[in-house]
DNA sequence: CCCCTTTGCTTGACAGTGTCAAGCTGATAA
DNA sequence: TTATCAGCTTGACACTGTCAAGCAAAGGGG
């Protein structure tokens, strides 16, 4: 699998002064242009002005990268949850469908970050670090749920299945390009959330 | 990237006498036991019993025969939901409902193929044999949207993204362990299917 | 001041990968 | 019988993740 050589203009030319930091910026740039996995340690290592070798003091293993990455990723994904959820006013599904235009919008910005932030098993071994972030994430989602009346006769966790099923599926659906819309694709999840107003209202 | 080495029982001795065909099932073995792309053109070649470079006589590339294992994946896809919408009845809301639990189902019983199938970024090049795959198994779902009245004022294209967007997204949680149910996913799935009722119906 | 340890990184190696370029083998055609 | 040729193998290349060893500089104790 040659290397095209692309993304190669940055190369710093001294030692970063934060080797750590470096790195994790390098595995990010990699990932959100590489569209997928094949953001290597040695790539990330020569982005960031080091050796092929030194990403192994501060990672014990290439999984352990990509889970710092995505782990800092969820944190900013809870963050604009959080901050749109609060401007969304006192309607208990208001909140909810703020929740969720957050996270299609963080999805759709990031798309191969958020691709990797969900699909876990494909780090073999879960990480810690990751996983609570990941849980802070879920937690979010999982209140604004709760707050809801649910009429339907839904659970809390199937109302959250359905909640998140939504938005998780239309970020996947349209930063993969499978659907094609004819309008801006938040005026679209816009409507699509608008549609669970009835199974989240009292 | 060492190699554990499991799944080599079934290493064939002598030479296949379909080398194709035994290459797309040992690609088919591999993708659905190690859940990411590990599989790798020359596991394939040892589980066929072909030498490392064989597959090149018959994909050009990696890419291509895991396009060709996707293709074949859509087409068995593509026949499961045209079965279950066959014997849904007449109401089209129910049709779609079929639609979509065949559709649900496949996607649970092969998760890893199912994550392949809809990534296509992932194959960097689109291949053409599984883009039209794709394609018909999306017009079976597209014609069950319209189909259906939409009350809500949803278009056709609205309409699809919204129903794609439930069965998808609930696969992607479900398969990945990100949302806990209480119960059956099958039966979770029917509740969730069953809250679009109201939308796509007269 | 010198030595000694530790930290932080580098260099080198190994087995694995995808892909390309040859070479071999057996069947079919002339 | 010989020539051709498809189908596969062997060998090589650059790349990958990971491990082992080594080097350079900083700091501390005598």
């Amino acid at each position: 699998m040659p290397n095209n050589g692309s993304l190669t203009a940055n190369l710093r030319k001294s030692r970063p002064s934060d080797v750590r930091a470096a790195l994790l910026d390098a595995a990010t740039q990699l990932i959100e242009a590489q569209t997928d996995d094949k953001v290597s340690l040695r790539a990330c290592a020569r982005l960031a002005g080091v050796s092929h070798a030194a990403p192994a003091h501060y990672f014990p293993t290439r999984a352990a990268l990509i889970s710092a990455v995505l782990a800092h990723a969820f944190d900013k994904l809870t963050e604009a949850m959080i901050a749109a959820r609060d401007a969304a006013g006192d309607d208990p599904f208001d909140r909810l469908k703020g929740t969720g235009r957050a996270y299609v919008a963080f999805g759709l910005a990031h798309p191969a970050l958020y691709t990797m932030m969900f699909r876990p098993t494909y780090l073999q071994v879960p990480d810690g670090e990751m996983a609570e972030a990941g849980g802070r994430c879920g937690a979010v989602l999982g209140e604004a749920v709760a707050a809801t009346p649910r009429p339907g006769g839904l659970t809390v966790a199937a109302g959250m299945a359905m909640a998140w099923t939504t938005v998780h599926g239309f970020v996947g659906l349209v930063s993969n390009g499978l659907v094609l819309l004819d309008e801006d694709p938040m005026t679209t999840a816009e409507r699509i959330l608008e549609q669970q107003r009835t199974a989240f209202s009292g």
